[in-house]
RNA sequence: GCGAGGGUGGCGGAACUGGUAGACGCACCAGACUUAGGAUCUGGCGCCUUGCGGUGUGGGGGUUCGACUCCCCCCUCUCGCACCA
């Protein structure tokens, strides 16, 4: 292609897509104060962590976000789309060391890159308002919440067996762990003792579980995600004396109503009164061995989930309240001892794990629960029942149907003081001490004489020693004498600070609201603006933070709420979680070489093109598969438009009034402008459907496109061009804001698009005046008639009927009946 | 095992409360313009069939004048949780 052929047919977006970078960004188009005159709209992208550079996910995700803030500006509100940087993290450590540098180093530099890789996509952030978490100014405000947090009884201490991962030598959270092995390097990972920091998570659990309810906006996924990861349970808890012995084992179940079936009891390893049990027994150290076994399983248990049920008998019984027998206590692999009490009452009969041990160990099954029209032998069955029926064998209960059983036998344990109701959750205290380097101190002074002490607010923020030696910087503050040496806050003798960093999922917990006030020096949170923003209107990102991340910013929301910053129960009104980008059927990513790096791309196709085809290729919630030739298309798409523009510029200098009396090509022009704005603005409204808007625009230039030209029999008329090219590229700005800014500047007008207003539907030039009507025999359509709106029923039947196709099928044979369906189809029925 | 969401042309995907299945785009085919085209424009394009027509939304049943859409059973893929008592 020559030089002279590419600038005539092809626009030059390296040339536009710069000259409007440099509008925005240098006069803050973006920038946003609160204004109650206006309806304000927060939409929010979720940050990125500074890794390097933006992936095709991130051009997707900041695409979608920018839509509907370039879209909602239009609409007259108020909009804040900020962009910031969770710039706390492990990547930043493992690069420092790598390339002997220090991790604040390598995270700037990253974030200078990748700002200006946004800037290059054309996003209308108000950068004003841009925020890295690694800054003192940040994390400052995170430690005063920590205090606050600490003073209110929602931070705790305690020692615990946690997740060590000796490859990123930090401790995990449980939900960093993925079978068994560290979300981060995937390397093993192992138990251990440790003093560290917990939120109170499980304070808030039925708060974070009932106002699910409210999130009407979230996906059923994920609202369903957060419920199962909450897991509440109801049930009775119930004491067992333990037999010859002043102990008592409490059991938690939620089937009170098999409590006769109980045949053994089974504890966990860890089980407290497991030693105290055991002290007598001559098979002492066979127990003691299988236990060591048995805790040495569990650590390793990552991939392989099914391990075989195993169990020994600790030679003491307890009896059942209910009925007086004694059971077997048993020592079982599969107890786990963080939910419930870490005991449980095994009933064969209606438990499937109970089922397998006891036939296992041959141990007594008794039915107690027998389905309608069932019967049940314990030594026939082959698997545990599970469903409801009515009970046997179980005292005063028997008879009872097993539901409301369950509730009597509540009642009956409550009265006799030996069992009562309790709800278990499975969520367990986020602990969030880290031994790591790269995050935030937790503002702690262990003292010798006044115990644990929070740094006081005039000291704060704690920060992050940057000076050391060189090759150490990534030391963990444990191994750092100068941070730790400082003194006691309250008597102000010697004493030490805590070294533990605070989880990086902190800053991600509340960073949404920051961004109301992101300068703010007095407090976390400027309460006007604060309130005058929250909650996010909507946020946008991946659905792999469907639990942890969105979990704990909605903890974050009740906690600043009741720390009195916030006026907000949650934190995000609307959630679209947008799919993956994918390429030949699998995520991208470097180790499968399936990478597109949108600088390419940009260079390439310009920033436009690429935006328009990851809206285009797939509605936003669904994983996108990546196409270079769609890439192609979406650039084709614009060059059209252009090209179109161009050949018809003189045409576009004319009054602006359509005419009245249209010719039919003008009528055509005009009811399909006013069609498409209904469609685009129907699609957005409704659930972001960008790919159908855009297909609404594509057929809409394509009527434009057969309406302009030389042939004046088809063409339309130049008013109703001119205004087909002004709704086509407001419609089009929020997604190519580049070129819709150019093109309206290039057909004549002297002002933005982004001051216009978004283009209201003018019903009638949109109604259809003839349709066409499916003529259908016995279903099948068998003819199609045009006919104006306005036809009534009998008149097309009657239409229909002497159909000369419909005729055929007909045949003559007597007609039952016809259905006519308003403006859509006649069914003639033989 | 439990939970959630999918399965529509060669491909990505459309189809509102049951009412023309396959919009729009890609790929492909034919033609036009061209010295040339991997540019652009025009037309075609689910499958079977020469045609009439038949058939078709994972499979099977059902409801209905009419089903991608509603009901029942089954297959399959993806994701999440996974001994939670």
């Amino acid at each position: 292609m020559t030089e002279t052929n590419a600038m005539s047919n092809r626009y030059d977006f390296k040339t536009i897509e710069a000259k409007w970078q440099t509008t925005w960004v240098d006069g803050g188009v973006y920038r946003v104060t609160e204004d109650d005159s206006k309806e304000k709209y927060y939409v929010l992208e979720m940050f990125p962590y500074p890794s390097g550079r933006i992936h095709m996910g991130h051009v997707r995700n900041y695409s979608i976000g920018d839509v509907v803030a370039r879209y909602k500006r239009l609409r007259g509100y108020n909009v804040l789309h900020p962009m910031g940087w969770d710039a706390f993290g492990l990547p930043a450590e493992n690069a420092a060391q790598k390339n002997n540098t220090h991790p604040a180093t390598w995270t700037y530099e990253n974030i200078d890159y990748m700002r200006n890789q946004l800037q290059q996509l054309g996003l209308s952030y108000d950068w004003q308002r841009e925020i890295a978490t690694c800054n003192p100014d940040y994390y400052k405000w995170e430690q005063l919440l920590f205090t606050e947090m600490y003073q209110k009884g929602i931070v705790y201490q305690k020692v615990t067996t946690v997740n060590w991962c000796e490859s990123c030598k930090t401790v995990l959270a449980n939900e960093q762990v993925i079978d068994g092995a560290c979300w981060r390097c995937d390397e093993e990972v192992y138990p251990r003792e440790m003093n560290g920091w917990f939120f109170k998570i499980t304070d808030y659990a039925e708060e974070l579980l009932q106002d699910l309810d409210t999130l009407t906006g979230w996906p059923d996924k994920v609202i369903t995600m957060q419920k199962n990861w909450i897991g509440k349970s109801t049930g009775l808890e119930c004491d067992f004396q333990v037999e010859d012995m002043d102990h008592i084992i409490s059991i938690f179940t939620t089937r009170p109503d098999t409590i006769f079936g109980v045949t053994f009891m089974s504890i966990a390893a860890e089980h407290p009164l497991l030693d105290a049990l055991i002290k007598d027994s001559e098979d002492k150290t066979a127990v003691r061995n299988f236990i060591e076994e048995i805790k040495v399983e569990k650590q390793r248990k990552s991939v392989n989930d099914d391990p075989e049920k195993r169990g020994i008998f600790t030679g003491k019984y307890c009896i059942n309240p209910f009925n007086g027998e004694r059971v077997p206590i048993y020592v079982a692999n599969f107890v786990l001892i963080e939910y419930g009490t870490g005991a449980v009452m095994a009933v064969p009969a209606h438990d499937e794990r109970d089922f397998e041990f006891a036939r296992k160990y041959n141990l007594p099954i008794r039915p107690v629960v027998i389905p309608e029209g069932e019967t049940m032998d314990p030594a026939t069955m082959e698997e545990a029942s599970t469903v409801p029926g009515s009970l046997v064998n179980s005292g005063a209960f028997s008879g009872q149907d097993s539901i409301d059983a369950q509730k009597a036998i509540l009642a009956y344990a409550e009265d006799k003081g030996f069992g009562k109701q309790r709800v278990t959750y499975r969520l367990r205290d986020w602990g969030i001490s880290r031994q790591r380097y790269w995050g935030a101190p937790i503002p702690m002074v262990h003292c010798e004489n006044c115990g644990v002490q929070p740094v006081p607010e005039k000291d704060l923020p704690v920060v992050l020693p940057e000076d050391t030696e060189a090759g150490s910087e990534c030391l963990p503050l444990h191994q750092r004498p100068s941070f730790i040496a400082t003194a006691c806050p309250q008597c102000g003798e010697a004493a030490q600070r805590e070294t533990d960093t605070m989880d990086t999922f902190m800053e991600s917990s509340w960073y949404f609201a920051r961004f109301a006030s992101p300068r703010h020096t007095e407090s976390p949170l400027a309460k006007p603006k604060a309130s005058y923003w929250l909650p996010v209107d909507q946020y946008i990102g991946g659905v792999e933070h469907a639990i942890l991340h969105l979990l704990y910013s909605r903890f974050f929301t009740k906690v600043l709420r009741d720390l009195g910053y916030l006026e907000v129960d949650e934190p995000f009104t609307n959630l679209l979680t947008q799919g993956m980008v994918i390429k030949d059927g699998t995520k991208m990513s470097k180790s499968k070489g399936n990478v597109v790096d949108p600088n390419d791309l940009i260079q390439q196709y310009g920033a436009d093109t690429v935006r328009l085809f990851s809206l285009f290729a797939a509605p936003p919630e669904r994983d996108l598969e990546w196409s270079a030739q769609g890439v192609e298309g979406a650039s084709r798409f614009l060059n059209r438009v252009y090209r179109l523009i161009m050949a018809n510029i003189a045409l576009l200098d004319c009054p602006a009034e359509i005419p009245k009396n249209l010719s039919p090509g003008g009528k055509e022009l005009h009811r399909k402008t006013h069609q498409t704005i209904q469609r685009v603005t129907e699609s957005i409204e409704h659930n972001f459907h960008f790919n159908t808007a855009i297909s609404g625009m594509m057929e809409m230039f394509n009527v434009l496109s057969a309406r302009t030209g030389d042939d004046q029999k088809q063409a339309a008329e130049p008013a109703v061009i001119r205004e087909a090219l002004s709704v086509l590229l407001v419609l089009l700005s929020p997604m190519v804001p580049h070129f819709a800014e150019e093109m309206w500047q290039t057909i004549g007008n002297a002002d933005s698009i982004e001051d216009q207003p978004w283009p209201v539907a003018d019903e009638k030039a949109a109604k259809e005046d003839l349709l066409t009507i499916v003529i259908q025999v016995n279903g099948k359509v068998r003819s199609r008639l045009q006919v104006s709106a306005d036809e009534d029923d009998t008149r097309l039947t009657q239409m229909a009927h002497d159909d000369e196709n419909t005729k055929k099928f007909i045949d003559g044979k007597p007609i039952k009946k016809t259905i006519v369906v308003k403006k859509k189809l006649v069914n003639i029925v033989i």
